[in-house]
DNA sequence: GGCCAGGAGAAAA
DNA sequence: TTTTCTCATGGC
């Protein structure tokens, strides 16, 4: 008997948004319309129906030690797509949208390696290498609908992997960055546990001095894993809707990103998270 | 066949 | 210091 947790739908919450948001890339629909992610090595899947949310192979103890954190379900987003949609029209209509998104809190280390492999690349493809990665050096967890999933791997279990046995991941060039990357983790060089307890600032100079994170990279690390929603990722997809639509003079990423952060305020990070999963649908 | 994708790093200016 | 080139790879 598989356990289940219910709760009650909600606006400000859908699973087929958040999986498609950008954010992260370990969920896939299945054929009813549910859809089954892993994170921090456990399974689960989330079925919307009538009024009820309903969270399969976990109970209410599961759901109070990770999953309500996961899912970032004690802020409140209503206050704050409100708060948002008053800025402006675009906004608003993105905000309309996509008004199921919420950010993840994820696990640092994927997020790290995810973003690594992120640059200059598409989503599909940084879904698959992931997937790979994670079959070949994360362990079995469980099955779903016929389908098998596996934890992404640790800094130890990473480790094992050569250059070559990266490229063959699917990640290009970003191989060696991946490389580094595990070893100055693995050695605590760059200590993953005490940047979640540094402020913006200070994770964000760590952060930089792995291979492959610049300050795109960092600010999406720092708010899908952190919890930083005073960080705005300039993307070519957020570079885009903002000279479109805010008419930058500058178009260069600096620039565009100080004044998403003026302008949009302390929770600019969910306010771009909105703008992208519009701008992906809409053109 | 060039352009693009949730860019970073190195070389050149 | 700022700008330009290169990187692997698949879809269009």
């Amino acid at each position: 008997m598989e356990k289940v947790y219910v709760i009650k739908k909600m606006n400000e919450f859908s699973i087929q948004q958040i999986a498609g948001s950008g954010q992260t890339f370990r969920w896939n629909e299945n054929e009813d319309g549910s859809f089954t992610g892993v994170a921090f090595g456990k399974l689960i899947s989330v079925r919307e129906k009538d009024d009820k949310i309903y969270f399969i192979g976990i109970d209410e103890r599961d759901y109070n030690d990770l999953w309500k954190m996961y899912f970032d379900m004690e802020r409140d987003y209503k206050e704050i797509s409100a708060h948002l949609q008053k800025k402006d029209q675009h906004l608003k209509k993105a905000v309309e949208f996509g008004k199921g998104i919420r950010i993840l809190r994820q696990d640092l280390w994927e997020m790290v390696v995810s973003f690594i492999i992120s640059g200059n690349n598409n989503i599909p493809r940084i879904k698959k290498a992931i997937e790979v990665i994670s079959e070949k050096y994360g362990e079995f967890i469980g099955e779903f609908n016929g389908n098998k999933y596996h934890s992404f791997p640790s800094p130890e279990q990473l480790s094992l992997a050569t250059i070559e046995d990266l490229r063959a991941c699917g990640v290009g060039y970003r191989d060696k960055y991946i490389f580094e990357t595990t070893k100055l983790v693995l050695t605590k060089t760059v200590d993953l546990e005490k940047i979640q307890k540094m402020t913006m600032e200070e994770a964000r100079i760590e952060l930089k001095k792995l291979a492959g994170i610049g300050d795109k990279v960092a600010d999406c690390i720092l708010l899908f894993a952190c919890g930083e929603m005073s960080t705005f990722p300039v993307d070519t997809w957020v570079k885009k809707i903002l000279v479109r639509y805010y008419k930058i003079k500058e178009t260069d990423t600096k620039s565009i990103n100080k004044f998403a952060i003026e302008y949009f305020g302390e929770v600019c990070g969910i306010a771009q998270q909105y703008l992208f999963y519009y701008i992906r649908n809409h053109d």
